[in-house]
DNA sequence: AAGAAATATAGCTATATCGATATATAGCGG
DNA sequence: CCGCTATATATCGATATAGCTATATTTCTT
């Protein structure tokens, strides 16, 4: 009854723990705008601010969490606080998650994008 | 400023919730656990609840969480409930996270993976 | 048919965390 | 030096959800 066996190592609890972690910080709408923004490049709270159309305090708050995990990189330029994605790897992960979502959601009527 | 630009088409906010959505899935140890449990095939409930040790209950609720949002499909073959992984590139998703946490870690001196 | 086994669901408490508001800290210009 | 701008932090009420216990449902066995 055991099926096609991947090698696959064996993760231990922390493991999977931190594993969570990762994952429990891309469940969040304004975390995931806020990355989204920081795509085509670093930007600086403000910016950040406008984007994704929340507070100064939440946005800053949420920055905190992204880089406390390594997420995000911060630098300070004089009075500015420049936020940069740390890991890009972070995109091939959306895609594949919106790839995943976008394949059953065409099977039902809603839009993952915008546009024509 | 605006630096090295990704094409990448705007997200909907339903979309980023969408998203979200998948990932909050991912992001408890328990439920990590129950799907790597299913990468070497499908798994009836009992058997998924010796390897995560919890609760039946609390890993029926799981499993019934995982297969709301497609991540997981069931098959009932007389009293048994079976399970398996619906969409592969899961893995991928967990490869890819597995792999940049790692990077981190060993930096530190935590342990991902068991073994020598 | 009665009971056992396998799975699902309901109700509950505890905890984490989101967003809001208020305030603190740090650099800049006059 | 003082206020202004930019960012960070603290506190708090509200909400979501994890896990527990008990129970319901379905199917198998005898």
């Amino acid at each position: 009854m055991a099926g096609n066996a991947q090698p696959s190592r064996n993760l231990t609890d922390d493991g999977f723990a931190a594993v969570a972690r990762q994952f429990r910080l891309l469940s969040e709408p304004i975390r995931l705008k806020i990355l989204h923004g920081l795509q085509d490049g670093a930007k600086n709270v403000g910016a950040l601010v406008a984007l994704v159309g929340s507070s100064q305090a939440n946005v800053s708050k949420h920055l905190g969490l992204l880089r406390e995990e390594g997420m995000v990189s911060r630098s300070k330029r004089g009075n500015e606080a420049i936020y940069a994605i740390a890991d890009p790897r972070l995109f091939t992960l959306c895609k594949l998650v919106c790839a995943s979502i976008e394949e059953r959601l065409t099977s039902r009527h809603d839009r993952l994008f915008d546009g024509p």
